[in-house]
RNA sequence: GCCGAUGUGGUGGAAUUGGUAGACACGCUGUCUUGAGGGGGCAGUGGCGAAUGCCGUGCCGGUUCGAUUCCGGCCAUCGGCACCA
């Protein structure tokens, strides 16, 4: 062993071993528990930044903590290589975005290479190849046959010059990010993925999993959904006895507080309206400002048409309003103005009536949102709010004119980009006007690769040839879809891939009903909303496609934080990044890996700091120091203290314990970190103090080394090569004669305050240490002359005296 | 506005079920080693105080023998949603 540590010569030799064993590709076996260890896979944008280091550190060093369980541990990586970025760089340095991507996953694999990660390369994926993203036009074409995608007119971001679509954060006060052009808001024809089906699904199988994830996380999912219980009701018109307006209410109980009924700019019956009126309505569909904004005025008209109320028969004008929705409920609202906000302040605008019928207390001429007893409000009044809702609910459904109804925020899924750089979807146009499926033994719909970026609009559409094809059934002429895939499509459904990433018949293999559902999943809180929704609905049609057979896909989900210089953000344009690279070259990958793990537990932001980095490196310094003294065997005490070589067994088999918990159930892992540290400098004193015996200090530094191999492997490894011991690989037995220390600190208080810390027999009783606190003067100086009331005694640890 | 989370030394953080607040580390101070620098060793390091000591986990109050931990109110920071009837 040298001397001096190393860590690039022994990483690299490391590193050779595991690449040249492959020692972490698993195979499903029943008999072996198993264990599926994922982070959210990359976008290879060229270069690993600190925020994959953090998140690869974290799921490397639980795939080994359970792997020296001895569970069966799935660890793979793979990348997310379609998207924008590869499209830009093709525009911006004349490359094709499939050579970019290659390239920069090349360069990317070596940098996770470098850092010891221990995937299984050999399942290894990338979701712009060809074997890849013909499962996901398969799985398209099963999904257009049940009906779950659909095309529907949609808004977009246009850039006019571009002749492109943007995505929101593309567009830069209202102008293209590229262009600088004004965008303009554009209909056009687009895919969508019907999630909606799905939204009672999502929300009630969160429960499986909700202890399992970060509240914070299944609260932005459940707020996301947006269940809302409440009444659709029927409201007769006066137009003509066939047309009525339905509503939806999730305060059926204000009913009788109804003075008019408002609907979106888009509602059907504005056919029944006068020509002023359409065009008023046609110039809300075109505002800007369709999205609410502070300085956003809410405006109406009078249609000039009346709606009957179900119950008071009264006459109820129906006014044209901004502020209702179309697409949520029935994009019409009854006007509640005693009772809704919204509503309120309409009704004073175009002074329309207010009635109240709840008695919340309030003043006249004030709103009142909450629940109370009703009044004017026929055989309902007294009665309280919610019982009100279900009996009002009750007697509109007897009468056939309303009924219990929940909605949903959540909208279906646009899933088309008008972009090259993605999966094609796999429909033909046919001449005859068929809107058709590609034939199965035509996929994949390859892209092509002579595309020409110096055109503006989709090269897709600018292709001379692609898209010009024949149906293969009729023969009849046809036109591809040149839109691709959201890259969210891919991301949805990789962790069930990994399981057989390379079953070139099935899109899923009986595997992952082995490895699924991922046992621990660890990325971004960015992604606590979208990516997860998209890839647990995804889950379940897979499962409803008989692929799958549980109904989620992430069993424990961790969200680490942001990686911070100087408390912002890493940035280029700030020009506060950190290279990972020139770390590794500098300290070694177990120093990157320990500082990141020690330096904050994993939920929080990790503040960077070269002094941090420094600290760790000089662990690993002394880590490897203590173990050549003990390598050259030079310890030959002359006196052996029973005590200290005691106590420094039972420190380390406690902190087995308290690791062990803390990489298992807590996942706390800075704080094994800091263990480790104090081990090393329990073990460091024992050694100075030259009283404990060589076996104890060697047996204490290989427990040490197994606690902390899965953070820092290399050195692990190469220390217990040297040292020749073979079970590094395994979780440490506890020894549970060293668990019983003889003596014990015992605190004693003076009415809640601490007056003396004493070390005392740990058998004693209670009674025995009720005497002996009162042989001490600090203790005796507090309750001396004083009355004492009781004592409390908690058993091995405290003692407090309350006196008066 | 609504929802959620967090608040502990100069800094990152620890204290897991209510039981020694500040583990571990960074930084700083002193000191030894060295020709010097770097590196390393040792000692110290929450605040106030000469000191027995007092104060101290965002602020105010409560429960308790005892509260960083539980309860109520407030403040601040961060994050999410934001016309969803």
């Amino acid at each position: 062993m040298q001397s001096i540590y190393n860590p690039k010569e022994i990483e690299k030799k490391v590193q050779d071993y595991w690449f040249g064993n492959k020692s972490y590709e698993v195979v499903p076996n029943k008999n072996i528990e198993k264990f599926y260890c994922l982070s959210m896979f990359p976008y290879p944008s060229g270069n690993l930044h600190m925020g994959h280091v953090r998140n690869y550190t974290i799921s490397d060093v639980l795939a080994r903590y359970h792997r020296m369980l001895g569970k069966n541990v799935l660890h793979p990586i793979g990348w997310d290589a379609f998207g924008l970025p590869a499209e830009n760089a093709a525009i911006d340095n004349n490359l094709s975005p499939n050579d970019w991507t290659i390239s920069n996953i090349k360069n990317m694999r070596e940098q996770l290479k470098s850092l010891g990660f221990s995937y299984d390369w050999s399942r290894e994926i990338s979701t712009c190849s060809e074997d890849y993203y013909k499962w996901e036009q398969w799985f398209f074409i099963q999904l257009f046959k049940k009906k779950l995608v659909y095309k529907k007119e949609s808004l977009v971001n246009w850039d006019p010059v571009d002749k492109t679509v943007l995505a929101n954060e593309q567009v830069i006060d209202g102008k293209g990010w590229r262009s600088g052009a004004l965008v303009e808001k554009k209909k056009i024809s687009q895919w969508f993925l019907k999630i909606t089906e799905y939204s009672e699904e999502l929300l009630q199988e969160l429960k499986e999993i909700e202890e399992f994830w970060p509240d914070n996380v299944v609260t932005m999912q459940k707020n996301w959904i947006g269940k809302s219980n409440g009444a659709e009701l029927y409201f007769d018109t006066t137009i003509d006895q066939n047309i009525s307006i339905g509503v939806f209410t999730t305060r059926p109980d204000t009913i009788f507080g109804v003075t008019y009924i408002a609907l979106a700019a888009d509602h059907s019956i504005i056919e029944n309206c006068n020509s002023s009126i359409k065009k008023f309505s046609e110039g809300i569909l075109n505002s800007k400002d369709t999205r609410k904004t502070e300085n956003k005025e809410i405006n109406g008209i009078f249609t000039g048409l009346f709606a009957i109320h179900p119950i008071t028969k009264k006459k109820l004008p129906i006014w044209i309003a901004n502020y209702v929705l179309t697409g949520y409920g029935t994009g019409a609202i009854m006007g509640v103005p005693a009772h809704d906000t919204r509503d309120y302040d309409f009704a004073k605008k175009f002074n329309l009536e207010i009635i109240k019928v709840i008695d919340g207390g309030q003043k006249d001429n004030e709103v009142y949102t909450g629940n109370g007893k009703l009044i004017n409000s026929k055989d309902f009044n007294n009665i309280n709010s919610e019982l009100a809702s279900k009996s009002i609910i009750k007697y509109l459904e007897e009468l056939n004119i309303g009924k219990a109804v929940s909605n949903y925020k959540l909208r279906d899924w646009g899933i088309s980009r008008q972009r090259y750089w993605g999966c094609p979807i796999p429909i033909i146009y046919r001449e005859d006007g068929e809107v058709m499926p590609v034939e199965q033994d035509e996929l994949p719909i390859k892209l092509p690769q002579d595309v020409d970026f110096s055109k503006s609009g989709n090269p897709l559409d600018n292709h001379p040839t692609w898209k010009y094809t024949k149906c293969a059934k009729t023969g009849l002429n046809a036109v591809r879809e040149t839109d691709t895939l959201d890259t969210f499509f891919e991301s949805s459904w990789y962790q069930a891939r990994f399981c057989s990433p390379n079953d070139t018949d099935n899109m899923i293999g009986e595997d992952a009903n082995y490895w699924l559902p991922v046992d621990m999943y660890i990325g971004g809180i960015e992604h606590a909303v979208l990516h997860l929704l998209y890839a647990r609905f995804f889950h379940k049609l897979l499962r409803d496609q008989k692929l799958l057979k549980t109904n989620e896909p992430f069993k424990k989900l961790i969200t680490q934080g942001m990686v911070l210089k100087d408390g912002s953000k890493m940035s280029k344009s700030k020009g506060n990044t950190i290279d990972p690279k020139k770390l590794i070259d500098k300290y070694g990958a177990d120093t990157v890996r320990l500082f990141v793990i020690f330096a904050a537990p994993v939920e929080n932001s990790l503040e960077w700091s070269d002094h941090g980095v420094e600290g760790s490196y000089k662990f690993l310094n002394k880590l490897w120091n203590t173990g050549f003294v003990l390598n050259e065997n030079k310890i030959t005490p002359n006196e052996i203290s029973t005590i200290d070589e005691k106590k420094l067994k039972i420190f380390v088999n406690k902190a087995i314990i308290k690791t062990n918990d803390d990489y298992c159930n807590r996942v706390s892992l800075n704080t094994v970190a800091s263990t480790c540290m104090e081990i090393l400098n329990n073990i460091q004193k024992c050694i100075l103090s030259n009283n404990v015996s060589y076996a104890t200090l060697f047996d204490s530094y290989v427990t040490l080394l197994k606690i902390l191999n899965p953070i820092t492997p290399h050195i692990c490894k190469e220390i217990s090569d040297s040292l020749n011991i073979n079970d590094i690989n395994n979780w440490p037995k506890i020894d549970e004669k060293y668990l019983t220390e003889d003596t014990m600190l015992l605190v004693i208080q003076v009415n809640g305050k601490v007056r003396k810390k004493v070390e005392i027999d740990a058998n004693l009783n209670q009674n025995a240490i009720e005497e002996i606190i009162f042989t001490y003067d600090e203790v005796r100086k507090y309750t001396i002359d004083k009355n004492i009331k009781k004592i409390i005694y908690i058993k091995g640890k405290l003692v407090n005296i309350v006196v008066s």
